[in-house]
DNA sequence: GCCGGGGGTGTACGGCGTCCACCTACGGTG
DNA sequence: CACCGTAGGTGGACGCCGTACACCCCCGGC
């Protein structure tokens, strides 16, 4: 009783916003995986009509890319007070513990990765800060732009090239100026500039995502060789 | 002049069969991305109506297996008379140049991989040599089954949990009896085997996801540590 | 009291995968 | 040579999908 808005029998219970939206989509996509999540589906959910959702979001990409922030902004800060190396590993398995809350945000994640110019706020802001720990701890920006490269995979679901870092993606209509982008992500910004104009570098040069598979895939080797050594 | 059948203008030019189903989809994904391959894109391809398709192939998922089969299949036989080391490692870099040729394949094939109660029988090949090269190295299979969760995502593009090994997943109608299965996968078999019933191992228990998540993270933090202090 | 606009509605279009009934041409058999 | 079974292509329809466009209604501010 005394139900002030909550549940009148004949017209929209609440206002429907953006956020209500975004969290019953992940919802919808947390149970039933990611084919499940219709925009006509989504909007049965609100007893609504599937137009109205377009009041709240663009379009289903953005949808989809508004969940993955969602999601996304689920991992835990990083720790404070720790060194680089049980940060780090705090942090990817927090990352991990969200994806295997919501099984479909891997997918999607990457799929966005491949085809869209910027990654979300949030992913960025994740990337950003990861970085962060890394230099916190030592690291040298080549050392570090490996590492990247290397937890690729580990790191979010998605498998590789984070940022081939544009050049010929297309040029991007609401990219942010470089110094918001400075100011926003630090990390991700002093990166991109090194790797940008060092061409001879104390691992190797420049961005060649070749190179830089293969440097994952030896130092991976030779990890293994280590542990085969060891298991004489 | 004197073609025999090449350019009759009127009758089915040449019969269609799964082959050229197969590589005219492989085509048309490779330009224009995999949602530029939908049936009915594809029959017209071929200036035919979409359902001629479903006389040789059941569906678009068969269809898409299919194209996978196909891709991996391209992938290099290891080379003989080499270390295990080199061996994987052109392996990897094979199915490397593989992924690159195809964008579409990594994420087509992982999607399959997380839906699907068994990988195409091509991967399962690709799998089973893989294991193979470890083994003839003098690997463990408990190493090597750590190895291969390891490297999941360098293998072949997708993430992780390659054989988490059924018991959960659906019973699967069409799947191969045991000793088909030994006969034709010989290394992935005794490597269930050995996961299914080895509690305490050498390197680990049993094939929990989570321990070997934090394995193949704190093998390349460890990886990243040494090249840390190298580098000093 | 009026009015502008935010938020929900209705309809429609084009594309998708695929089921179903149908036809047609061809090779093998009597 | 007549016959027929069948492999392979056809045409249409169904039920989904995302979303463009026009509309309308109701509420808050002037």
């Amino acid at each position: 009783m005394t139900g002030q808005a909550a549940d009148a029998p004949r017209r929209s219970r609440t206002p429907l916003s953006r956020q209500r939206v975004l969290s019953a989509a992940v919802a919808l996509a947390d149970g039933g995986g990611v084919d499940a999540l219709s925009m006509r589906r989504l909007a049965q959910e609100f007893g609504v009509v599937p137009m109205a959702l377009y009041k709240h979001v663009a379009n289903k990409d953005e949808l989809l890319d508004g969940m993955i922030d969602a999601v996304v902004g689920e991992i835990d800060p990083p720790v404070a007070d720790a060194d680089w190396k049980t940060a780090v590993r705090l942090r990817v398995l927090s990352a991990r513990r969200m994806l295997l809350r919501h099984p479909w945000a891997s997918g999607v994640i990457e799929a966005r990765m491949k085809a869209r110019t910027a990654p979300t706020p949030a992913v960025m802001a994740y990337l950003d800060s990861m970085i962060g720990l890394f230099r916190a701890g030592g690291f040298s920006l080549d050392l570090v732009h490996h590492a990247m490269h290397i937890m690729g995979s580990r790191l979010l679901g998605f498998s590789q090239e984070l940022f081939d870092d544009g050049a010929d993606r297309a040029p991007d209509p609401d990219a942010l100026p470089p110094e918001e982008m400075a100011a926003r992500y630090p990390h991700i910004t002093e990166l991109a500039m090194a790797v940008a104009h060092d061409e001879g570098s104390v691992v190797g040069g420049g961005c060649d995502d070749q190179f830089e598979f293969e440097f994952a895939l030896d130092l991976t080797l030779d990890g293994l060789e280590r542990l085969h050594a060891a298991a004489n």
